[in-house]
RNA sequence: GCGAGCUUGGCGGAAUGGUAGACGCACGAGACUUAAAAUCUCGAGUUCGUAAGAACGUGCGGGUUCGAGUCCCGCAGCUCGCACCA
């Protein structure tokens, strides 16, 4: 290529989507399902998107890490899998049918299209023939496969459970979308219904879940404590209250309440024993006491309002019966209905020990129940211990408690589960607050539960041979309910096992499901079964997975659930899904109103010294917070609009520069148009290189000139610290020191003509080139071809490593110290010890005037860092 | 209430216990231009000083060390997560 080939600026609308054809037409990123055997694998994976219609700033912050890592890790000779999906059921898109008479398939097969030509813009190295779309058969079919090997498997089960119920619209709500009580669309209030409904039995492998935290060691700290707390290990005992004088015709099943405490030596403590609102024995009592289900009817209610859950009252209600306590046979106590009491935690029934706890205290306090003081504090004397003082939850001794007096808590803990034990009405357990994740939705845009249910043979299971279980697109979303319940043909079918008339499940899967095992069905994307062994066990687990801290507890709580489900199913055989996570910080842009409150976009902004002003009318604008961008602020910037104004990889560069990646960042204006600026300039220095410097410029040997030296120094060193920033993830400041060493080229043009200088600087644009490539892939290519126009595509080449003897320093500025405090500066040799560098530092002229009169009691030299005299006087 | 994280110039941020503020943004001065844009060069923590240089300086208070943004103890503020978990 000649000068005259080379345009003077760099013209991205042309330059990216040719490289990107060459990419594709190359096949340079493409990975066979089991991995090669003569490379390390290496498997990045960011979180698939939500198909919502446009691709926003975070995803193109979260997929430009995701491709400097999958790209660097090619260079570093790895073959990397970096495939990409769609998370595409969902309710957005039932929403979309429902006003605007779209279908859902339609809707999200449109918005795929459109947010996949972005990211092709964006010219990520991803394996684009591994696409999947949740949403299609080929992807939940197998996963409807996955499902009935779990259920044989004892991995899941039907039962029994409360739903929040629109009757409006006649569908079960999550409980986000239950606001003050009324569904978030009808306004309607909200019922408690209880449903039957499938359960991916989680608690099964709660041991296990928290104990393979301790192996994900490349998972940031808050993450698995977030995941520890969430499983909720906690040890304590189990013990049976039994009723004192059961009302006659009570339940024989309900004479005696089960309580979990953590705490069973506060036993003589006891005060009242309460019961969830939704206990059964609460549910007894309601049947014959008007009062009390009112009182539970209240609970239900109020259990769901934001108001409650704030104001936090404790109220409850006694319910006249009386409980006996298994260490004081002839003592009874109160037993009442308590608002604050949880059913699905423990057994949904505690007994108050008021001094021991802040919850019972004030409970006790407000219904005025007895306190009795059983633990005393250390360093307190039992005599003016009281209850006015209140509450007391640390350790302490035991006193007023029997057989457990002057024992530590501790000791009084393993004392008296071995009495209760004794006894036969407790037992030493291990509690876990994870509870059974409830996968049905009543909702027709997800994946068809594949069961079939018979009057005669129950739930049977759809036999593999007519999955997928698929699900039908003529349906109307003109009335309220699930459509699939309202299908003339659909759910009618005959039993699998009798033949007899049966009816399909319409419930469909919980989302979440479906990212749940996403990341193996890549390895095998056509496949047809859910996995293939080699691919799976060849490229799992992840080893970086890249996406937003808001799914640090259930997404990768199930991930990691499906994977040993999987592996018990015999689906793969890994024991974690993810090796390493990050998770990425959010994209923030700054906020407007106009004067009467109304939020504006962007563009509708003029940002001037004076302030911000409306574009059109001039109306002055206020500026407000810089948050996470959203529609409802309209903060938001497309990146379609930046891509087409800057290019991709301008936009790359900006998410990628400045800010670290872990911590939010701020998109502004200013800081877009000097990625820009950075491009063309880069452009331009290397432009000029490949014009001025011939491919044969010779290195020099012997005599270096000073400049030719220290540039081809600066273009090593940065190979090194660009190489040790990409392996730490500080993305930032491997974009600084890409700056630095495109400032040093540009400075070397000065020195052109010294012997060896086009050398070198063909060394550091070459260098550049290369080492961009994972931030800036188009430049990368395009510079990259200036410098040699026929050479493999950067895409395919190794990494550049730099050479040992241009890394070593070979001349120190050495800091000089009094007390500590720098007052000059001396040069000396690498490694240079001894009495030389000393007295040179002694003789730095503005060390020696402060030295003047003053006597050094000690010198302190660390070679190659620093000289530091403590004087006195 | 419990837990985690953060706090460094005008702004984003950098810094294996060893010259704090790399790099970028914004800003100022200059060059080029009829002019502007673009580009290039130079400057800049604050205060005092013509300068050399000095004092102060990484949220606040202590400590360890020859030396602390970095390690230890205590405190404050902000952000996020969980939250009646028995």
């Amino acid at each position: 290529m000649t000068a005259h080939d080379m345009p003077a600026t760099y013209d991205f609308h042309t330059v990216e989507p040719r490289w990107q054809a060459r990419w594709e037409s190359d096949g340079v990123f493409a990975v066979p399902d089991t991995p090669p055997a003569d490379k390390p694998k290496y498997y990045v994976l960011e979180m698939f998107p939500y198909p919502s219609g446009q691709l926003h700033m975070g995803h193109v912050r979260n997929y430009a890490l995701g491709d400097v890592v999958a790209r660097y890790k090619r260079a570093r000779g790895y073959a990397v899998l970096h495939p990409m999906g769609w998370d595409a059921f969902g309710l957005p898109a039932e929403n979309a049918a429902r006003e605007r008479g779209v279908h859902p398939r339609q809707w999200t097969l449109d918005n795929i299209a459109a947010m996949r030509g972005t990211l092709q813009r964006l010219g990520f190295s991803l394996n684009w023939d591994r696409e999947i779309a949740t949403c299609l058969p080929e992807y939940y079919g197998k996963q409807q496969k996955l499902f009935l090997d779990f259920l044989a498997a004892g991995l899941v089960d039907r039962r029994e459970s409360w739903v929040n119920w629109d009757p409006v619209d006649e569908t079960v709500l999550a409980n986000e979308q239950v606001i003050d009580g009324k569904g978030w669309r009808s306004g309607a209030p909200i019922e408690k219904k209880q449903l039957s409904q499938w359960f991916m039995r989680i608690t099964k492998f709660a041991p296990d879940l928290l104990d393979g935290l301790n192996s994900l060691d490349r998972w940031p700290e808050r993450v698995r404590l977030m995941q520890e707390r969430w499983i909720g290990r906690s040890e304590g005992a189990r013990l049976r209250f039994s009723l004192a004088q059961p009302p006659a015709g009570f339940d024989e099943n309900l004479d005696s309440v089960e309580v979990f405490t953590t705490r069973p030596e506060t036993l003589f403590g006891m005060s009242f024993l309460a019961l969830a609102p939704d206990h059964p024995l609460a549910a007894k009592v309601a049947e014959r006491n008007v009062a009390a289900a009112d009182f539970i009817a209240e609970c239900r209610r109020l259990g769901t309002s934001v108001e409650a859950v704030e104001k936090a009252e404790k109220r409850g209600f006694d319910t006249g019966l009386r409980v006996r306590h298994p260490f004081l046979p002839d003592q009874s106590f109160p037993v009442w209905i308590a608002n604050f009491v949880l059913m699905d935690y423990g057994s949904g029934a505690l007994f108050g020990c008021p001094c021991g706890d802040q919850r019972d205290y004030d409970f006790a306090r407000k219904y005025d129940l007895p306190i009795p003081l059983v633990i005393l504090p250390p360093g307190e004397n039992a005599n003016d211990w009281t209850a006015d003082k209140g509450p007391w939850t640390g350790e302490g001794s035991l006193i007023n408690s029997g057989f457990l007096d002057g024992l530590s808590c501790e000791a009084g803990r393993t004392e008296a589960i071995a009495r209760l034990e004794g006894l036969g009405v407790g037992t030493g357990v291990v509690n876990w607050r994870l509870r059974d994740w409830g996968v049905s939705r009543q909702r027709y845009w997800g994946c068809p539960i594949p069961v079939i249910h018979c009057a005669g043979c129950g739930p049977v299971p759809v036999p593999d041979e007519q999955l997928p279980v698929v699900l039908p697109e003529d349906v109307t979303f003109d009335r309220p309910g699930n459509p699939l319940d309202h299908h003339p043909t659909w759910k009618h079918v005959a039993c699998p096992k009798c033949g007899k008339p049966a009816t399909r499940e319409t419930d469909t899967f919980d989302t979440f499901v479906d990212s749940s095992w996403y990341f193996a069905r890549f390895t095998a994307p056509h496949a047809a079964t859910p996995t293939v062994r080699s691919a799976a066990d060849g490229w799992l687990a992840v080893d970086q997975y890249i996406g937003g801290i808001e799914h640090a507890i259930l997404h990768l709580l199930y991930a990691r659930f499906f994977t040993r489900a999987m592996r018990e199913t015999g689906h793969l055989d890994v024991s974690e899904p993810f090796a390493g996570l990050f998770t990425q910080g959010m994209v923030n842009h700054e906020s407007y109103r106009d004067a009467k409150g109304g939020w504006l976009y962007p563009e509708e902004v003029r940002r001037t010294g004076a302030g911000a002003f409306h574009a059109e009318t001039g109306e002055e604008i206020t500026v407000g917070r810089v948050e996470k961008m959203s529609k409802s602020k309209r903060n938001t910037v497309a990146p379609v609009s930046i891509i087409e104004r800057f290019g991709a990889d301008t936009a790359r560069w900006f998410v990628l520069s400045d800010s670290p990646p872990e911590r939010d960042m701020e998109w502004t204006e200013a800081g877009v148009a000097g990625a820009a600026r950075f491009v063309q300039r880069l452009y331009r220095i290397v432009r000029a290189v490949a014009t001025a410097c011939p491919a044969d410029a010779p290195e020099q040997t012997g005599e270096i000139p000073a400049a030719v030296d220290a540039l081809r120094r600066a273009t090593h060193r940065t190979i090194a610290a660009v190489t040790e920033a990409l392996e730490a993830f500080t993305v930032n400041v491997a974009v600084a020191r890409l700056h630095e060493l495109t400032s040093a080229l540009a400075e070397a043009e000065r020195a052109a003509d010294e012997p060896g200088m086009a050398f070198a600087r063909r060394e550091a644009a070459l260098t550049l080139a290369l080492l961009c490539a994972p931030m800036t892939p188009h430049l990368g290519e395009e510079l990259l071809s200036l410098l040699e126009p026929n050479a493999a595509l950067a895409a395919q080449r190794p990494w550049p490593t730099p050479e040992p003897a241009l890394l070593a320093v070979t001349q120190i500025k050495l800091a000089v110290q009094i007390m500590g405090k720098l007052r000059g500066t001396i040069d000396a040799e690498p490694d240079e010890d001894g009495a030389a560098v000393l007295a040179r530092a002694e003789a730095e002229p503005n060390v020696a005037r402060l030295l003047e009169g003053k006597k050094i009691v000690k010198r302190i030299h660390v070679p190659n860092r620093i000289v530091n005299f403590v004087v006195a006087g």
